[in-house]
DNA sequence: TAAAAATACTCCATAGGTATTTTAT
DNA sequence: ATAAAATACCTATGGAGTATTTTTA
């Protein structure tokens, strides 16, 4: 025995003949002539140590291992075949994995019905679908443990993107609103005393989740001269929702986050004569440049799709 | 692109340096050194049309395709190991399909408890049961359409097998005896008169299916000068007994079938005082010379197996 | 006697080896 | 500086071809 590794090319040779149960037949099937075809038959059994045909000079037939093998072969062989396909479906963004990394908020926005969208135009193309903050996905880029991603940052701002080899396409735009303890006199006045609002304490994110969002809003507060309070930090926004509700402070909030109603909380939107310098934030999706077809694939997906920020 | 044939060799190199993530020790674990691994590995990329690996000069990761396509790959070439081990296994007789030829009598005797038997020790043997007349066993044996078969032949003739390439176990050994109609006077006379007997009108097989016995029973006529009228021929014996059951004449039938009941029928050995000459039946079991070993099993099988009439 | 499988041999395509180069860490 | 992949080139195994023999239906 050379090697007990039988390849294809052995195996096609065996169906051919057992369908065709004729050496000269089968050898002009397989675009060969019958002498290495007999010589070929011979070394399979061999290897196998099982004879596969019963012949004599002149007829053949299939040997009781033969014929408990050809409908086996002939799957194993339809399966071999698949794999290059699989190959190129995959090389063609039709089948596949695609990382995708999201920040909380879009949760409550245009991301659910993306997923569904996209799902149902790309069915064997597998979502994996991981809530990560916008520094941890930069990171994550850099490793290759994500294809795809959607980041916050501030309106206006380079995204920080360009550098890193990776590519970005806005997806959202929209204002900073604010979330206010139902019970706080700014949830009921009539106007918005931006004194008062700037006095509160707030409710915000560490600055390295997402530098430039952050100091946005710093931003704005220096603007009208006032430096602020930071209550309690938090990551999630259904974290920093809570503890608004809780009346630990004040938060900004992308709009899209009072799509999350939540007892003892109110949405604020700042009025027109307040929202110059305010702070907005923009979503865009990322993914490393050149992608593979499957990122393409979802990139293109959500160009076309209808995103109410614009 | 050479030829869409993709071989073993090639995935099972594609596997090593997929779940090794480095040429050099791949090449080591297949025996080979890098190059022409290196080699291998861009050729199968051309041919799939797709990059599996994502290489710089001093770091190798799998591309997407290589991604998908590892697990089916892996699965593949298991099966294609599975193909070898199915081979051994049909030449050691543990698998394979047993193409089994029996006379209809046989289904009341031990048949169905050595079936049970048989398939419990050997669960991965697939019997194909045909119930098949003597004769017609025969032809099937030349035209290699049955493994096996239990057939019916008078006591002390030669079964006629030798010659046809042919080997045989006797399985079974019984007298005839008489079905007759419940309502008939020999069922219920105390003493058979076997000249009344002889004048009755008979219901047997036509002499083609089983030469042997038919021609034992004309001959226990003959011998007490006696020519029987034949009422009805019949095949299956479960016909004949329904012919009896309805009066149309008595049947000489193997002992063993007097295990199936059936209102309107008795069934009456003949006495010891009778028996002399009286015809007797063999069962054999049959199948070609050197028989492969699925065969070779199930012969050593029945013939290990307790059988009744020894 | 003719059709078909087996045998004998010849050849070349290619899998694999050795030596060397390139490059990224 | 070094580890590792790529490249260049060589070798030889074995898969496929041509010619011939054998067998049996």
């Amino acid at each position: 025995m050379t090697n007990d590794l039988i390849d294809v090319r052995a195996w096609r040779q065996f169906v051919a003949v057992a369908e065709l149960l004729h050496f000269g037949r089968a050898a002009q099937r397989l675009h060969m002539t019958h002498p290495p075809l007999t010589m070929a038959i011979q070394q399979l059994e061999r290897r196998l140590g099982q004879p596969l045909f019963v012949r004599n000079r002149r007829t053949v037939m299939l040997a009781p291992a033969g014929a408990a093998l050809l409908q086996p072969v002939r799957q194993w062989l339809a399966q071999g075949e698949a794999l290059s396909v699989l190959a190129r479906a995959v090389g063609d963004g039709d089948v596949g994995r695609l990382r995708l990394g999201f920040v909380s908020t879009l949760g409550f926005g245009p991301l659910p019905d993306w997923l569904r969208g996209f799902r149902e135009r790309h069915p064997r193309i597998e979502v994996e679908l991981r809530e990560v903050t916008t520094d941890v996905q930069r990171q994550a880029f850099a490793r290759s443990e994500l294809d795809a991603g959607f980041m916050l940052h501030a309106s206006g701002m380079d995204s920080g993107v360009e550098d890193a080899g990776l590519d970005a396409l806005r997806v959202l735009e929209e204002p900073l609103v604010l979330a206010l303890p139902e019970a706080h006199p700014l949830a009921r006045a009539t106007r918005l005393s931006l004194p008062v609002l700037m006095a509160q304490p707030l409710v915000i994110f560490p600055r390295p989740i997402a530098p430039s969002l952050f100091d946005a809003v710093l931003a704005y507060y220096h603007r009208h001269g006032a430096v602020p309070t930071i209550a309690q930090e938090a990551i999630q926004m259904q974290t920093i929702v809570n503890l608004v509700s809780a009346g630990l402070g004040v938060a900004w909030v992308p709009e899209v986050v009072t799509r999350m109603q939540r007892r003892g909380v109110v949405y604020r939107a700042l009025p027109p004569s307040l929202a110059v310098g305010a702070p907005r934030c923009e979503t865009s999706l990322v993914w490393r440049c050149e992608p593979p077809a499957v990122v393409a694939r979802f990139v293109d997906f959500v160009r076309a799709a209808p995103s109410p920020g614009g």
